[in-house]
DNA sequence: CTGAAAGCGCTAACAC
DNA sequence: GTGTTAGCGCTTTCAG
């Protein structure tokens, strides 16, 4: 044990022991609970502010709410999760609530959320979570959860909020038909529960039907690895048919998508679109020019702190949010080159 | 307060009921505390594992310690920050510590690390923290401290892991030189408390003067903002002096400073040659192919946990870790380009 | 080797 | 309006 660790530290008790007032009444001051005096509360206010006091969290959990809330990503690369983040942060701006992250992949996300409870978090959220919708719900009635992109059908137990994914495969299809494109293939995620992507998908080869496109339907499922995409992009523009577009489930297997074929020899966008998702602050490098779905990441965060908030106040009926995609074009798909100017 | 919040979680009191025992021989087998029969410990496990106990962080916090560790970053978008992630991770892997991360901006950090001591965490480690050696010392003395990216001389009470910054700078200009260019400007960043960068500014001027280039010396310093950044590169790259040649402290701006040049009609490395700092994902796409410095950011983030663990664990002494950084050459910089296959 | 007992700092009834 | 009191689940002496 460290020196360090045997320092006191400042209580609610020697602020009670500075305002001369019983410890109960400070307890109440700092959680603005009723029944106090406004002299009481200034009086303890002061002392607070002089001593620097600020609630031992670990103690508080021992008896209530500790007014932290836990985020978990998948992944800390996507640069989409920032803006998620983002969102969240600002929705609990206005709130006493504060949120910490963790990271966890499929294999450990279940550790991180037995964790995180066993931390005594207030509420969890979820980002693109890999796991069970059954798993999902079982932590849900124990505590406050909200999944972001986990969308089945008849979800109970726990809240979710969602991009409307199926709309994403629409328009990427919908303007890269309008621009011209016929022999268009999806670049999907092989998950092992990609409710998302799925939608994704379903969009896409709606989309591809209703254009009159059904032969042309082609979906090919890689992993996260930058290897495997990478093997997967050389054997699709290698191949005697070779699409004259590709949809990426996001935007970094995108940017991949435009190395290989660079490397490849192949002109963008005349030889070759490219579509990615997320909108991502890269699409819009000139070297990139990367036509993309905005799902705004900001505005899901911040609806799933709200739910998260609502729900750990009480709200017992589960709720689905969903936000609307847009595609915002760019010089990948051919669309007339704007200035940045 | 929600339903979920009154459900009974297992505890140490139900296990030891299940395995017929005392509460605190269970508290010792979870501890792997000294003194406890075989047979008690084999009956124990299996009432644990049977009820799937798992111990209440927030009740340990109380007593001793959580077994949690706390990591800062400045910010989630630079993917270098995900492989110090890694790096700690993995070296936490064969330990019982676990981590969670938070997110602080310069103006947020302060109140986050607090709310991290509240928490009762065991030690914290800060990424690129901009905040004064003093501040940092003053929480080192209430709880054990390791920052990454914070080299000023001579700190004390806390540790610190860095990159050789005066290196990278070095590297960067002597690779600069040997392929030719000779007006190497440096856009470095705009730092409260930038340590690190200053000792990346000073490896560059040293170089300089070494190769005779006393005269070419140029830094410019901006924020973080996209929108500064592209400013400042337009304006650098407008005027009449234009460089031949440019630093960027981390490869995302460097990214910025290659689409605003395409934007320009200059060719790259022919015209201008770019190189970045970190070596992140990104510089390998073709369309990218940025000459950049590894600095092992895993490596970084593996001392970093090593160090935090030792300190918790007792360490007194104030260690300092340095990691060695090596040019990375693509052709952003003249370097014959590499095939990928 | 095992168990009993004393808190850690706080919240929330409840009593004054 | 304000103070008293009883724990929350656990670690850690200290007796047996």
């Amino acid at each position: 044990m460290t020196k360090q660790q045997k320092q006191k530290r400042i209580t609610i008790l020697d602020v009670a022991r500075d305002a001369d007032v019983s410890f109960a009444a400070v307890s109440k001051v700092v959680r603005n609970a009723y029944g106090v005096s406004d002299a009481l509360r200034t009086k303890v206010n002061a002392s607070i502010e002089k001593l620097g006091y600020t609630p031992n969290t670990a103690a508080r959990a021992m008896r209530g709410r500790t007014f932290v809330i836990g985020v978990i990503f998948p992944d800390m690369r996507n640069p989409f999760f920032a803006d998620i983040l983002a969102g969240i942060s600002a929705a609990l701006e206005r709130t006493s609530y504060q949120s910490v992250q963790g990271i966890a992949r499929h294999s450990t996300e279940a550790s991180l959320i037995q964790s995180m409870i066993d931390m005594q978090m207030d509420g969890l959220i979820l980002v693109g979570s890999t796991a069970s919708a059954d798993f999902l719900s079982t932590i849900g009635q124990k505590k406050p959860l909200v999944a972001i992109g986990h969308h089945l059908p008849d979800i109970k137990g726990f809240d979710t909020v969602n991009n409307d994914d199926e709309i994403s495969g629409r328009l990427v299809v919908g303007h890269l038909v309008a621009q011209g494109y016929r022999k268009i293939l999806m670049l999907s995620l092989d998950t092992e529960n990609g409710t998302v992507i799925e939608r994704r998908e379903a969009g896409y080869r709606a989309e591809m039907e209703n254009a009159g496109l059904h032969d042309e339907i082609r979906v090919v499922r890689v992993s996260q690895s930058l290897r495997e995409i990478q093997v997967a992009a050389k054997a699709i523009l290698g191949s005697p048919d070779r699409p004259d577009a590709i949809f990426c489930w996001t935007d970094f297997v995108a940017l991949e998508v435009i190395s290989v074929a660079q490397n490849a020899g192949l002109a963008i966008p005349s030889d070759l679109a490219i579509v990615g998702h997320d909108n991502t602050i890269y699409c819009d490098f000139r070297q990139n020019s990367l036509t993309s779905i905005d799902q705004s990441g900001e505005q899901l965060g911040l609806q799933a702190a709200r739910l998260l908030i609502e729900r750990i106040e009480g709200r017992q009926k589960t709720e689905h949010f969903t936000v609307h995609p847009r595609l915002v074009g760019r010089r990948s798909s051919a669309v007339a080159s704007k200035s940045h100017e």
